[in-house]
DNA sequence: GTCATTGCAAAGGATTTGCAGTTCC
DNA sequence: GGAACTGCAAATCCTTTGCAATGAC
């Protein structure tokens, strides 16, 4: 989507978030694309444009804009491949609080399909449903944010 | 879950898999939990038994499980956190093959509900599902494994 | 005996931190 | 003026690689 200069500043405004060239260089790149890149390939590609930008400044803004609700992170789970001896089909629900992850069981979910169009383009071989939530315990504290992206060093230690 | 010795040898038999204690331990630290563990978690939990076993050989061996069928990487997404500017409700097409990223807008698909057992317990805050396949270009190739766990290095640089 | 598997050591690479300087409001 | 943001440099830590030794079949 093209975004006029003015539009991203109404939108960071909106917000309450400081507008800087970098920042708008940021979220402009990732609204043009469909592409869903990592916070690394943001970096390279605003750095063509601001050749002095830092890392930091890609991860710190990614999560400012994340928090204020203007981009989504598509996938919490980038702290590591995770593993799951169970073979039997279900699916998933994580705690965005403990990042706890309990497996969900229901044969409905089991039977949902692409739109007709993707599966026409397509070859599906299966589909994951993963809800997201807060368990009792986790219920007042509220999303588990830093300023930062990602929650690698945070995350609990998996009992094996 | 708990698993025998034997039910162990028979699983890795079966699949043509040779049997090696740090492999049956490895195996057997997974089935028996639900916890969703990364390898390094499985690394540290076997670790206590087999002091001397390397990260080397955890992560080979879930690539090797992995790649027998015996167990499941549950998150491809694994390397690194993935953005998107998209806010409105959408779920996503995976290709296997090249790791692209497709948006899948489907009211129906929007409206899935966690089982009411969940509803209970948890508060639910949304849900994503996940199509997996493969798109015309890579419907021959097959799915993209090497023999270790991640993807991380061959994963096409996203385009932003 | 052969080949997959293992351990060790070292490299790789994305992400994070501390901190000082700068910029926006 | 103050808080938020930025850049730089360095550290961290998970994951991978090369290679030689070992062990399963």
């Amino acid at each position: 989507m093209k975004l006029s200069q003015d539009d991203i500043r109404a939108r960071f405004k909106a917000r309450g978030l400081k507008v800087t060239p970098q920042r708008a260089a940021i979220y402009r790149a990732l609204a043009e694309t469909t592409s869903h890149p990592t916070a690394d390939a943001l970096y390279r590609a605003v750095r063509r444009r601001y050749p002095m930008i830092s890392p930091n400044t890609v991860y710190y803004t990614l999560g400012a804009l994340r928090d204020a609700g203007l981009i989504h992170e598509v996938n919490y789970w980038h702290d590591g491949a995770r593993f799951d001896a169970n073979m039997q089909p279900h699916h998933h629900l994580v705690c965005l609080g403990c990042r706890t992850i309990h497996d969900v069981m229901d044969a409905g979910l089991s039977r949902l399909q692409a739109p007709a169009g993707f599966r026409r383009e397509f070859q599906i071989t299966g589909h994951r449903v993963e809800f997201h939530g807060y368990c009792e315990a986790c219920r007042e504290t509220g999303p588990r944010r830093t300023a930062r992206v990602t929650t690698r060093r945070s995350a609990p230690a998996a009992r094996a």
